[in-house]
DNA sequence: CATAAAATTGGTAACGTTGTCAAACTCTCA
DNA sequence: TGAGAGTTTGACAACGTTACCAATTTTATG
């Protein structure tokens, strides 16, 4: 029956503690010069209400909301979870939140969820990739806020990206094979290639082959996400294509082990008949043996080291760094090449 | 050099438009009552400007927020992405939009990040678990707003949970050994056993087994995070203090799938020496040989389903579920028991 | 054609907080 | 003891939107 009380405001807790409501804002915002038995009134007053400060009340008048927009593809990919994890850490004892848009690796659903991320006001935003659509993109260089881009850096931010060379991991691993002897390469993507991450690694990965006088025999783009399946899929139809290559070059580690169990199932030697490498690095490696040759992501440092950029650009550090930052990937080699 | 425009407001593209405020403010919104010439004219105005609605202030003076709570323990631990995946799948295309808080596996922590988060104003909250501290469970009681707990459903709900049973997971388990015929049965779990929802699948384990006429012989709870390096420890001390144990449940797959390494290293054969089951149903069971046998969690139904039930609660929907929602789970027999 | 009913538009006042400025009070030091 | 500086407190207005109600126009009805 009793209908419940609605949330105390300011206006309450001023009541209760005999003072101004703009003295109980400053007491509960710790802003300076207010008297101690001021703010001693005003703290027991506003404990005995249960007062929760309305940010949303706050963010108006403020303008900055200490929202932070995140817009990453998806959750199921392996890699976001760990940037997630890198920025929550960074925000932890800050009064930064994450609102969370997820793309679906769709560029015009991506831009659609950035607009409405942005009605709520957010005090920067991070997205991931260097890649968006046009309007996405125009949205961005005009924000106000701090627009850190994550994952990828061969290309140039709008304003600051943290992430690791797409190339780069492209010429490891060409290297690598060339240096084991491999000459008859190949490569599995999913997910149509998108985001574009993954092409501009085959890309690199191909003219570091040339590079060596050598070229990609054959390549094969799934359409599906990237899981064993997948993996396991695209290398048949690679194999039945171009039945003597030696060595394929997976766009991540899940499609590399699912076609490490299809050789397995089928009496295909890893790596005396077929040599695989994978790409991210994630911990099942460790669990499957032979070891997976593979390239290890910086995910969780690439969150971490965005978080705490945004939270000195927010904090106004004149140190907050800014531009292209390069996180660097460490090659792991494994027993399948 | 040229001071940037401040973003446009309503006011803005009412004067534009040549409407007032409140026209402008009921096209925006698609409120009825609207004659199409002025729909027409003001979408245009708005067009023309550029025009981003302000969430923060309608939601002040609307006081619902369309933003929800999201509170999970952590982002790396291969349950909560598929989740906030299956969440974000059911807010698709609504307007609700995620407000993300860890807490690391710590209740104060919990409670911390639910006070903070509940200063947003959020519609609605989805939470892990049944388990809160004092304070957060007070809180969550007094809450208006539908209040979701996600992942276990053995136990009352403070407003109305979707998970799965716990004890019906460790009595899957108890059963499938004895019926496989193991006698000497031991557990592994990890970090402490917090959340204590592995502990409740253990007890319930225990209390199966003892149901038939078995005790569970030894267990072995460290405190690191789940990996495959924690299993494989777990899985040597306990066999180093009970050699004769000839089946072992763990706390997940990854712990389990770090213990079937340990045994391929140590020359222990599985299941002739040992059986060894997981918990979760991850994919990357299927990349390993022997196949672990285990128990899916159906993560991605539980996160769309609170979606959903949260959409419909919002929504004022009169056939919005409430109370305990038990989801089912699926036994997955491999090789390795 | 008059009148009631419905549809459309606008004015005003909030929502809960904080920036700005001014007033009051306290302290220091000549 | 009084001027000046510093500290503490408060009043007011504003942030951009929407709820509520009133005014106006259009449509339907007898």
């Amino acid at each position: 029956m009793a209908k419940t009380a609605p949330r105390p405001t300011l206006r309450d807790v001023a009541d209760h503690a005999g003072v101004s409501v703009i003295s109980a804002s400053r007491v509960m915002r710790e802003a300076p010069n207010v008297s101690e038995s001021l703010r001693v009134r005003v703290k027991v007053a506003a404990t005995a209400l249960g007062y929760t400060p309305n940010r949303i009340a706050g963010s108006l008048r403020g303008q900055s909301s200490d929202l932070i927009a995140v817009i990453v593809p998806s959750m199921s990919n392996n890699v976001f979870p760990d940037i997630l994890d890198g920025i929550d850490a960074a925000f932890q004892g800050s009064s930064l939140r994450t609102v969370l848009g997820m793309s679906r690796y769709d560029m015009a659903e991506e831009e659609a969820i950035l607009r409405d991320l942005l009605s709520w006001n957010p005090s920067g935003v991070i997205i991931s990739g260097l890649e968006h659509s046009a309007g996405a993109s125009e949205i961005l260089s005009g924000l106000q806020c701090p627009v850190i881009e994550v994952m990828d850096s061969d290309g140039d931010p709008i304003d600051t990206s943290v992430g690791f060379s797409m190339s780069s991991a492209g010429h490891i691993m060409a290297d690598h094979f060339v240096e084991r002897g491999y000459r008859r390469i190949g490569y599995v993507g999913a997910w149509g290639e998108r985001p574009a991450r993954s092409r501009k690694r085959r890309l690199a990965f191909e003219a570091r082959l040339a590079e060596h006088g050598l070229s990609l025999i054959d390549h094969q783009i799934e359409d599906a996400q990237s899981s064993f399946a997948t993996g396991a899929a695209g290398l048949a139809k690679l194999m039945s294509r171009s039945p003597n290559i030696d060595a394929v070059f997976f766009a991540n580690d899940d499609l590399a082990l699912g076609a490490m169990m299809h050789c397995h199932a089928h009496g295909i030697l890893v790596p005396n008949d077929l040599a695989l490498a994978g790409f991210n690095g994630l911990d099942i490696r460790d669990g499957i043996t032979p070891r997976l040759t593979t390239i290890r992501s910086p995910r969780a440092e690439i969150g971490a080291r965005a978080g705490q950029i945004m939270l000195d650009r927010i904090g106004g550090r004149s140190d907050a760094e800014h531009g292209r930052i390069d996180m660097p990937l460490s090659f792991l080699p494994g027993e399948t090449t």
